[in-house]
RNA sequence: GGUGAUGUAGCUCAGCUGGUUAGAGCACAGGAUUCAUAAUCCUGGGGUCGAGGGUUCAAGUCCCCCCAUCACCA
C-alpha cells in the first residue's frame, strides 16, 4: 500500500438494528472505525464514512405494532436516538442514513434484477411454521417450545439457551407462536433463493486474496468445508421491507437489503455533495472500500455480500475488518449485574466520551479477539495515562510560559526527546493503519513517559528560582510544549474533542499528520492553560452500573407503562415561566484576576470582565476548591444583575455559578470554547 | 457435538519467523521532588508463561494430550 499517494476511501460501520438502544458493545465498533477514519483523514486521504439504521424485518414490525405506532414512526424515533448517541461519542459519520430509503429500494431492486439476469436466483417451495391467528409465517426466533434434547420449556426455535443445542423449529416439542400463543401449523410457501452454491469458486478465491484477517479466513475454511447452500432471500407478507420486483407479497429478507444500505447511504451522500457514485462502486473501481463489522456477522459480509456484489456487476470490498465482542469485568454484559450499559447512560454518568474512546483504543489490536471493559482498570488507566501523564506535561510547564515569558515560546533547540517523538511517527502510523491502536497507544504513552522524564531531569521549577537561568527555563518549557503538541497530534484520532481544545490552547491550526515537522515557532503565543481533562471519579462509574440495574427493575416490574426513559423528576409542579428565567442576566465572564481575601475562610475575590467598561468585583465561596492562580484568565458564568451586596470584605457585584452537593464541589462552570466575555447565557 | 480462538506478575495486557537472568502500565513498598487537580522521577518486591508429555544444544514461542474460558455452527 502506497504511503504517500492520496487515496480515495469509503468506510462503513455495521448498521445498528432499529429495534433497540446503542450500548457500549456497539460502541467498540464505532469507536474503532471512527479512529481509523480520522486517522486516514489526517493523512490527507479522501475518506467518506457512512452508516445507517437497519430498519427492516419482523422484529421491527411487531415492535411497532406493540407500541401502537407505524414501523416508520418507530424507526424515525430510533434513528434520532441512535444519531444523537453517535454524535455525542464524537463518531463523525459523513452520512448516517436509513435502509428504509428510496435509494435503498432502487439499489436493492436493481441488484436483484442483475442477479436474476445472471441466473443466480431460484425459486423453491419450502415448508414453514405459520401462525394461524396472526396469519403470518414465523421466523425461528418467534417460535417457542420445549427443547427436544434437554426438554427445557420455552426455548426459541433455533437453539436452546439451557443446553446450547441447535435445531430447527420443527423439532421443538409443543411449539407455540411467541406472537399470538397459538399452535403454529406447517404451511408451504414459495421462496426466492440466491444461488450461493454456484459462487463457491469465486468466494474461495476472494476470501484468500487478503481481504480478510487471517483468523477470519480460517473461519471461512470451515464454511467451505461443509459446502455452501443457497441463501433464502425472501419473506412472505406481512413483512416490513421492500417488495421483490414482480413478486407480489414477497419481500426481501432484511439481510439482503441491509448491506445494500451501505451503498444507499453513500448514494445519498454523493447526490448531496456531488460525488461520483459509480467511481466508488463500479466493478473495476480504483477506490478502496472497507467494512468494519463484528465477528458475529462475518458470514454475511464475507460470503453473501461479496457474492451479491460480484454477480450484480459491482466492485467487491477491499477488506472486511472484524472485531470481537465486548465483555464487562470479564463477563458477558448482563442486565442483572448492571453491565449492560447503554451509550446514553454512560454519557449521563461518566459524561466524557473520550475516556471510553481512549480505553477501547488501548484494548483494540485489529484482531477478532474479544475485548474486556474492566471498570476498575478503565478508571485507573484513563486517570493515569490521560491526566497523570499526558495532560500533565502541559499542565506543569505552560504556567511558566504565561507567567514568565508573556505567553511567548522560545526558539526550540535541537532536542533528543523531541527527535525521538518525531521519529516514532512511522511506527505509530503503521500501528494505526493496521488498526492496532493498542500498540500505537503503548508507543505514545512510552513517549509521554519520556517527556515527563525530560521535565523532571531539567527541573524547570529550579531554574525558575535561580536568576540568570531564564533562557534555560524558557527553552525547557517550550520544548516540553512541543512534545505535548506531538503527543496531541498522535492522539488526535482517538481524542478528537480534547485535541481541538488543545489546538485552541496552543493557538494552532487543526493538526494533521504533516504538521509533525512543523514545530511551534519562536515567539509563538499560547493561550492560558486551563484544566483540559478531569479524573474519573469511581463514584460516577458506580452510579452508572447502579442506574443500569435500576432501569431493568423498572422494566420488569410494570407491564408496559410509558416509554421507559424520561420519567424521573418532573412530578413536582413547580415550574417557572420563560419570563421568570430571562429575568436572570447570565453572562460569560473572564476572570481577570483572582486573589485570596485576608481573613476570609471560604472566599476568593474575583475581578470579572463581562465586556463592560468597568470590571465587576465578586466574592465567591470557592476558596476550598480553587487556587486563585489557576483561575486567572478562565471563562465562567456569572449572574450579572444580582443586587450588589455589601460584605465584610467589600462590595460583591454579582455571583459566580458553581455546582456542588454531598458528592463534592464546588465546581465552577466553563463555557464551551468560542464563548466570549460578555455573551448572554440563555 | 464439530470448528476456531484464548489462557503470561494482584489487575489489564506486550512478547516478530524458538536463543542471554520473561516485559510494560496500573496496584503495592521505599526514596526523590513540589512546576503540575497527590500529578512526576528513581529503586524494589512479586510470575515453575493453564496442567502434563515430546522435538531441540535451546521453548512462553513448535508438536501431542488434557483442563478452563469465549465465540461460531447459515
Amino acid at each position: 500500500m502506497s504511503e504517500n499517494a492520496s487515496r480515495k476511501i469509503l468506510v462503513t460501520s455495521a448498521l445498528p438494528y432499529a429495534n433497540g438502544s446503542i450500548h457500549l458493545g456497539h460502541m467498540v465498533e464505532y469507536v474503532q472505525s471512527d479512529i481509523w477514519v480520522r486517522f486516514q483523514k489526517m493523512q490527507g486521504h479522501t475518506v467518506h464514512y457512512v452508516c445507517a439504521d437497519d430498519t427492516h424485518g419482523t422484529p421491527i414490525m411487531l415492535r411497532a405494532e406493540k407500541e401502537g405506532i407505524t414501523p416508520e414512526e418507530l424507526i424515525g424515533r430510533v434513528h434520532t436516538e441512535h444519531y444523537a448517541d453517535f454524535s455525542d461519542f464524537l463518531i463523525e459519520f459523513d452520512n448516517y442514513y436509513s435502509t428504509n430509503s428510496e435509494e435503498n429500494r432502487e439499489l436493492s431492486s436493481r441488484i436483484y434484477r442483475e442477479l436474476k439476469a445472471n441466473d443466480k436466483i431460484a425459486t423453491r417451495t419450502i415448508e414453514q411454521y405459520y401462525d394461524p391467528v396472526k396469519n403470518m409465517f414465523l421466523p425461528d426466533r418467534f417460535i417457542k417450545g420445549e427443547c427436544p434434547k434437554c426438554h427445557a420449556k420455552d426455548q426459541y426455535g433455533d437453539s436452546c439457551e439451557v443446553c446450547g443445542t441447535t435445531y430447527s423449529p420443527t423439532e421443538l416439542i409443543n411449539p407455540y407462536s411467541a406472537v399470538s400463543g397459538a399452535t403454529p401449523v406447517r404451511k408451504e410457501t414459495e421462496h426466492y433463493f440466491f444461488k450461493l452454491s454456484e459462487c463457491e469458486e469465486f468466494l474461495k478465491q476472494w476470501t484468500r486474496s487478503g481481504t480478510l484477517q487471517a483468523e477470519a479466513a480460517n473461519k471461512m475454511g470451515e464454511w467451505f468445508g461443509s459446502g455452501l447452500s443457497d441463501w433464502d432471500i425472501s419473506r412472505d407478507a406481512p413483512y416490513f421491507g421492500f417488495e421483490i420486483p414482480d413478486a407480489p407479497g414477497k419481500y426481501f429478507y432484511v439481510w439482503l437489503d441491509a448491506p445494500i444500505g451501505y451503498m444507499a447511504s453513500f448514494k445519498n451522500l454523493s447526490d448531496r455533495i456531488g460525488l461520483d457514485f459509480d467511481e466508488y462502486w463500479k466493478a473495476d473501481s480504483k477506490t478502496e472500500l472497507y467494512h468494519f463489522i463484528g465477528k458475529d456477522i462475518l458470514y454475511f459480509h464475507a460470503l453473501f455480500w461479496p457474492a451479491t456484489l460480484q454477480y450484480s456487476g459491482y466492485r467487491t470490498p477491499t477488506k472486511v475488518f472484524a472485531h470481537g465482542f465486548l465483555t464487562v469485568n470479564g463477563e458477558k454484559m448482563s442486565k442483572s449485574r448492571g453491565t449492560f450499559i447503554t451509550a446514553r447512560s454512560y454519557l449521563e454518568h461518566v459524561k466524557n466520551p473520550e475516556y471510553l474512546r481512549y480505553y477501547y483504543a488501548a484494548k483494540l489490536n485489529g484482531t477478532m479477539e474479544d475485548i474486556d471493559l474492566s471498570l476498575d482498570d478503565f478508571i485507573a488507566r484513563v486517570n493515569s495515562d490521560l491526566v497523570g501523564k499526558y495532560i500533565n506535561i502541559a499542565s506543569r510547564t505552560a504556567g511558566f510560559i504565561s507567567k514568565r515569558f508573556d505567553s511567548k515560546l522560545a526558539a526550540i533547540a535541537d532536542n533528543a526527546v523531541i527527535n525521538e517523538l518525531r521519529t516514532a511517527a512511522d511506527a505509530i502510523r503503521t500501528s494505526l493503519e493496521s488498526r492496532d491502536s493498542g500498540r500505537a497507544l503503548r508507543e505514545i504513552m512510552a513517549l509521554a513517559d519520556k517527556a515527563n522524564g525530560y521535565v523532571a531531569e531539567n527541573a524547570p521549577w529550579e531554574m525558575a528560582k535561580q536568576a540568570g537561568r531564564e533562557d534555560e527555563l524558557h527553552q525547557v518549557c517550550s520544548a516540553s510544549l512541543e512534545m505535548f503538541r506531538l503527543l496531541t497530534l498522535y492522539l488526535k484520532p482517538v481524542l478528537p474533542g480534547l485535541s481541538t481544545a488543545i489546538e485552541d490552547f496552543l493557538n494552532i491550526n487543526p493538526l494533521t499528520w504533516g504538521d509533525i515537522d512543523l514545530p511551534l515557532s519562536a515567539g509563538h503565543i499560547i493561550k492560558p492553560y486551563q484544566h483540559l481533562v478531569t479524573r474519573i471519579d469511581p463514584k460516577q462509574v458506580e452510579a452508572m452500573v447502579e442506574a443500569n440495574k435500576e432501569s431493568l427493575q423498572q422494566q420488569a416490574g410494570t407491564v408496559s407503562a410509558a416509554p421507559a426513559t424520561q420519567d424521573a423528576s418532573a412530578e413536582e409542579g413547580e415550574y417557572i415561566s420563560i419570563d421568570d428565567f430571562t429575568k436572570v442576566d447570565l453572562r460569560i465572564a473572564r476572570i481577570a484576576n483572582a486573589e485570596h481575601v485576608e481573613g476570609a475562610e471560604k472566599l476568593l475575590k474575583l475581578t470579572l470582565d463581562i465586556g463592560e467598561e468597568k470590571t465587576r468585583q465578586v466574592f465567591a465561596g470557592i476558596k476550598s476548591a480553587y487556587d486563585p492562580e489557576t483561575l486567572k484568565g478562565r471563562l465562567t458564568v456569572m449572574v450579572a444583575n444580582l443586587a450588589p451586596r455589601k460584605m465584610k470584605f467589600g462590595l460583591s457585584e454579582g455571583m459566580v455559578l458553581a455546582a456542588s452537593d454531598e458528592r463534592g464541589g464546588p465546581f465552577i462552570l466553563s463555557p464551551d470554547s468560542g464563548a466570549q466575555a460578555g455573551m448572554r447565557v440563555k
